[in-house]
DNA sequence: GGCGTTCTAGAATATTCGTAG
DNA sequence: GCTACGAATATTCTAGAACGC
């Protein structure tokens, strides 16, 4: 998406879950929730050996900070209980390997990528920055032109 | 419901009695008390293999000790001794298999999922800060909605 | 060991280290750090179906969090390029399968299980009470005779 | 100086055990 | 007998802090 830096964890994540040569990250079906296949997860995105490798680390946890740290949560799963949508829920985690991890940024939706340059790296600074209801911006791309 | 997290105890509760895939948690006549079948709860919910494992007790008394926590209180069941009326509890106590337990909270009830965010776990320091005249709230779901 | 809970952490670590059928979690050669294969450990140790059960997790991470709660700190692998000993180092992590985790706490030593009663669990409240100078123990095993 | 990675800790709920009432 | 509760540990999710680039 335009206007946001390619380098940065945000975006990178947008390709992942937008790209259909990574199945470990997807979103559900409503485009609302990023699931993830962990295990999978760290053989086709973490593991040795992949060519377009989008990080640096090998630990899955560094994954999971990074997403805490632009403002996802976690979404423990609802199975098979639920009074309406508990098919979706099901299907969203038994869909083809192991279970599925789910988080949720109201900045991280299918439909909306304009509203990624609102993922900011929620450090203790720009939380500051926040709280005195100041913008805070992420370090925009180097455009060339 | 809304507003409530869906990891805890109270929104587990709530989906396992609204749920038709389980049969050892239901509403009484009235949607006001919470019935529960021992064995069929621990086969059922508690036991090994089950794929949405709700808890990661296999022990029945650790269910009762959330029931407790959450402010439920056991109803005794007056087997067939009382004056009149009393075809009716044992009908409620035997159902269909094992004998039920009774616990009621009154803020647990069938047509009230609003209630379910009163529902706040009674630790000591919850109880001390009710006593001061403090709210007491759950730490917040991070909903979709 | 004697003296201490068998159903806390510290015994059960002492008794997976020290355990010839789990070969995750081993001593160094000196009996002075413990070292943890990630990938055979979340397989023998907390996957499904494992007959005694140590923990009820399957999340490593729970694992990790349970060693720095007891005063456990990761040594950082130094890979080959030290000056001289470095071929033990290289022993220590390339042993049989995966990269293995290190991590040190003076009171957990192979020779020295009359020091596992030292290990506290090292929350806030036993913290103060730590810094204040009072004895800190942890809470007995219930012996029958 | 910002971002990514790593290691550790905070804080809330969950689970267990024992016992008061 | 047995319900309810206190208190400790266990588990989970998130955040703090340090460091390198």
């Amino acid at each position: 998406p335009a206007g946001i830096n390619p380098n940065y964890f945000p975006a990178k994540l947008w390709r992942l879950v937008n790209s259909p040569l990574f199945r470990s990250v997807r979103w559900d079906d409503r485009g609302e929730v990023l699931l993830v296949d962990q295990a999978l997860f760290e053989s086709e995105v973490l593991g040795a050996g992949q060519g377009p490798h989008f990080f640096q680390t090998k630990n899955f946890s560094s994954f999971i900070r990074q997403l805490n740290l632009y403002g996802f949560h976690k979404l423990v799963q609802e199975l098979a209980g639920g009074e309406e949508g508990s098919e979706d829920e099901i299907d969203v985690v038994n869909d083809f390997s192991g279970p599925l991890l789910q988080f949720h940024n109201p900045n991280f939706r299918r439909d909306r990528p304009d509203l990624l340059s609102h993922l900011i790296r929620l450090t203790s600074g720009n939380k500051a920055k926040l709280a005195a209801g100041q913008e805070v911006t992420s370090r925009p791309a180097r455009q060339i032109q």
